[in-house]
DNA sequence: AAAGAGGACTCGA
DNA sequence: TCGAGTCCTCTTT
């Protein structure tokens, strides 16, 4: 992984555009350091529709969120460019619509589809980089769990990372149900100096142990057999995610993906990929590989036949394949 | 043309 | 070392 200090900075900045309030937002940006690998300022023309509520983003299924924007800007492009800044032009996702001279519904679609890609992306790098902050610190995600302990953990790791006096003292003896139970002028008047800016920090932990909650009692309505393969769920491990896990993820929410990727006999395991370029980019993305393609994606899962993972269904069909140990 | 198969190589964890 | 990404050639649908 990336290294996590420019990381989580990276992400917190755009976490907080969709899930934290504007206020944290704008508190993020003030305090944020010199050290940040790009200017916030030049990205943040006015999105309104990214401005998510915490709860709206929240009741989402997985960290694909459809947010309705009439008037998402293509200023958008800036920070998907600069989330992956690597020199991978020929496939990258293309934001800007206008420039494209789609069609007023294919535009639609795409700013749509844009969306979704740059939330995701960002929602996913923002998880990423809480569950390294909490191996690192060996503390759970939930600040609701904190003891007192893990409160000064936190506080150093966030002051470390964002370059901030040193507050632990103003803050000692508070559990992070404590914490967080605190406004932010409470935050304030304990540490005038970087009081917001934890405040907003915190904000981002609580809303990612939510959604994490959320992702964990939306799987309990689901089939046993579909509860244990969502254990292979990475959006919840933590783990890098395999191919095929992830194939199985989007196979286990039909509701959001069934239009490229469905079963054709889930006893069996047998499923047909749809729409081969989303499903690719879909991959890309959650693998960060904006290159991705389905020629690509399709190699990984031929090298699944010689492990027995995957396999060619009897009757061959093109994009159909079959889990060999369907569950 | 798109998909499928698989060799060969690279890369990062 | 392993899983995946990349590039490639050739075959099949």
């Amino acid at each position: 992984m990336s290294n996590p200090v420019g990381s989580l900075s990276e992400a917190t900045v755009y976490g907080s555009r969709i899930g934290i309030t504007e206020d944290s937002l704008a508190i993020l940006e003030r305090n944020r350091g010199s050290s940040e690998p790009w200017d916030l300022e030049e990205t943040k023309p006015s999105v309104p529709g990214l401005y998510l509520s915490c709860f709206d983003m929240l009741l989402t299924e997985d960290a694909t969120y459809v947010v309705k924007v009439s008037d998402a800007s293509p200023a958008l492009a800036v920070p998907m460019t600069r989330m992956e800044p690597r020199d991978e032009p020929e496939q990258c996702p293309v934001i800007d619509s206008q420039e494209q001279g789609l069609s007023p519904g294919l535009e639609g679609q795409e700013e749509e589809r844009s969306l979704e890609q740059v939330q995701s992306m960002v929602v996913g790098e923002v998880l990423k980089d809480i569950e390294t902050a909490c191996k690192l610190l060996n503390i759970t995600p939930d600040p609701m769990e904190w003891n007192t302990g893990n409160v000064q953990k936190w506080l150093l790791w966030t002051e470390h990372l964002y370059r901030l006096p040193h507050a632990g003292k103003a803050f000692q003896d508070l559990t992070g149900k404590d914490l967080c139970a605190m406004s932010e002028e409470e935050f304030r008047q304990r540490s005038p100096q970087c009081g917001d800016t934890l405040h907003a920090h915190l904000d981002i932990w609580k809303s990612a142990a939510w959604m994490k909650e959320r992702c964990s009692v939306g799987e309990t309505k689901i089939t046993v057999a579909e509860e244990l393969w969502s254990e292979a769920d990475s959006s919840c491990s933590g783990q890098p995610i395999h191919l095929w896990q992830f194939l199985r993820e989007l196979l286990l929410k039909p509701h959001n993906y069934g239009r490229c990727i469905r079963w054709l006999n889930k006893d069996k395991g047998i499923f047909k990929i749809e729409d081969s370029a989303h499903v690719a980019r879909l991959w890309g993305l959650r693998k960060n590989r904006p290159a991705m393609n389905y020629d690509k994606l399709s190699r990984s899962i031929r090298q699944y036949y010689k492990k027995g993972i995957i396999r060619k269904p009897d009757v061959s069909q093109r994009l159909v394949y079959q889990f060999v140990h369907p569950v």
